[in-house]
DNA sequence: TCTATATGTAACCATATTAGTTACATATGG
DNA sequence: CCATATGTAACTAATATGGTTACATATAGA
């Protein structure tokens, strides 16, 4: 699956700032993900069109969270940065010859809507809060 | 999310195997998703690796269902056709100066691990058998 | 008021992946 | 022997991603 990194991102860049209870600039959020401001503030920008962060302009500008860190789950955090859902249908219009064609996309739409309710009820039950917690007792990987 | 299509494919697929009950050649595949015979024979090349389908060669080959359709779940078929999970990491390398930044793979693993055995708990629990029963009453979406 | 430095965003690039296609070696029924 | 199937390599166009540069705008503080 060519999965992006844009969730592990902005989970990244929340839990940052969960940790940090402060504003923090796109420079140094960008420090902790090891990558450019840029890649930084355009998540920053998904983050705030959701409602999960603010963000001050100016030369003492930077985000924070806007909401605190235990009413806010991962969901919201996963909703924010991924548009559409897990599966792409197929993408050429159905053969309407194949009666089989024509409904398949109805019988896989049942499918995926199964599958993204499930992940959102999952990610739903996560709250930012417990991921802080999690980097306490989390193994260094680096 | 840059979502492909191949699960929807392989499970239009192996829909229309079961369906069949009888043996299925790329071309005739082909037609029903509207796409070239290369295509479906790529997935079901990786179907059958999985082995979930029998192909035959030859001038009267094609496939078939290599297990009764209510022996099929869909968690096979999505695990026969993508690799990796849902979620990518961040693809840089951790930043050793930041504690949060060498621990973030690990508190993202468990959040993935959890979002993937939701989706794969979800997936084991639908068989192939109940998508040929939900064609029966789908709508024609052509 | 001026300056340093922040956000927000457009534009561009290299890379990777997908789906589609052509081509061809191989297998097999009749 | 031949028509026609699978299996796969190779190439292409389209698209998405992450990184980068550039710059308009905002703002704290000297």
């Amino acid at each position: 699956m060519a999965a992006n990194s844009r969730f592990a991102m902005a989970t990244h860049i929340m839990t940052a700032l969960a940790v940090q209870e402060d504003l923090l600039n796109s420079h140094d959020l960008a420090d902790t993900l090891n990558t450019n401001p840029v890649v930084v503030r355009r998540i920053l920008g998904d983050l705030h069109k959701a409602g999960l962060v603010e963000t001050e302009s100016g030369c003492t500008g930077g985000a924070r969270l806007a909401k605190n860190k235990n009413l806010i789950s991962l969901f919201e955090v996963y909703a924010a940065v991924e548009s559409g859902g897990l599966f792409a249908y197929n993408p050429n219009d159905p053969n309407k010859k194949c009666s089989l064609s024509c409904k398949m996309k109805t019988v896989l739409s049942h499918v995926f809507d199964s599958a993204n309710d499930a992940l959102a009820e999952k990610l739903k039950n996560i709250k930012l809060s417990d991921l802080v917690d999690d980097v306490d007792t989390a193994t260094d990987t680096s």
